[in-house]
DNA sequence: GGATTTTTGTACCGCTTGGTACACAGGATA
DNA sequence: TATCCTGTGTACCAAGCGGTACAAAAATCC
């Protein structure tokens, strides 16, 4: 998981992959059948992985609050700040990263990863409007905006922390998207 | 530069490139050198196109203007409408796609991308210092992290334009980003 | 018009890529 | 102890990569 984000999918070479898995070629075809599947793999992992961190932020009391944390635990982890999780040392975002653009080969791979962001996004709307239910969004805002716009702005710091932006510039950042939130 | 675009650094192959310029490998090598040299002038020829409209949009009369405009361009542009350019059907963002990952051959491309990108970041915060010299943005308000925010906003959008968003889902995103403007 | 220089086209180089065939070793079963 | 079965290591495959040598052709110059 870790090379795949580091290198994205067609910058992983089978050696890089099947030396930091610590075993070879073979045994990676038997387990995982096939290079774009253990990418699959790779991603569900991540994914469930970062989704931890995602309900953790989402379960905050209101939907600004969530999105804020989320903003924070986003630029902490984009910055190489891994936590628990073992992650650490790589930076940006895998689904932002692991194929934005390629040859041939990549095409499923790079809609599945535009599919994964399009979850979050959604989730993202999901929140807001709950928080709309719950009291705490104003009503009259459009839910499906609001969340495009904090999607897009992560997917922004995901591509700030991959050029090697400094954690503290990103929170400053956040902290101005913020002032975006309705009121 | 449209194949680099697309394909990004690595993903544009020489028979690629050759073919969409029209010329054959040994050519190439003649006029060019180096696959790296020629995405080095590939990503001039962008930045200096692109830079046209940049400076357009920073011509506008306030620095809230400047950047309400260039974000509107960005959108536009960034979902394939490439205008009299002739960078039409490209989506995203060259300086982001062209290499965000890779394996060890592209660490100078992406390097120099990153560069890139802090370019435009300083060119957004020089727009708006000037802004505070000319009255029309608060004294007290932090260039660098305003200039921060927009800039890692359109990385985003790059990104969400990549992934095939609308340009309709875009505007709105960006008018709620435009709404973190200092009063 | 003939000589020279530049451009083009073809074929090749070594290397790496993703993917596999196959012989070998280790552990469980009988 | 003999047998099977799973898993590993080595060696290989065709194809594509970036880059180049070299001959044919085209354009220039005198």
């Amino acid at each position: 998981m870790r090379v795949f984000w580091r290198q994205g999918y067609e910058g992983a070479s089978l050696p890089a992959l099947t030396k930091a898995m610590g075993i070879n070629r073979p045994s990676m075809y038997a387990a995982f059948g096939n290079k774009e599947s253990l990418f699959k793999k790779a991603v569900e992992r991540y994914v469930e992985k970062s989704g931890e961190m995602f309900r953790a932020a989402m379960a905050r009391p209101t939907a600004r609050e969530a999105i804020e944390t989320l903003l924070r635990m986003i630029v902490c982890a984009a910055c190489g700040g891994g936590g628990a999780g073992g992650a650490a040392g790589v930076r940006g975002c895998m689904l932002v990263q692991g194929a934005l653009a390629g040859g041939r080969g990549s095409e499923r791979v790079r809609r599945e990863l535009a599919q994964r962001r399009c979850d979050m996004e959604a989730r993202l709307r999901e929140r807001i409007e709950r928080g709309q239910a719950e009291g705490d969004v104003r009503r009259d805002v459009d839910a499906g905006a609001l969340a495009k716009y904090f999607a897009t702005f992560q997917n922004g710091l995901a591509v700030q922390a991959a050029g090697g932006a400094r954690a503290a510039d990103l929170e400053k950042a956040a902290a101005v998207a913020m002032r975006a939130w309705p009121e």
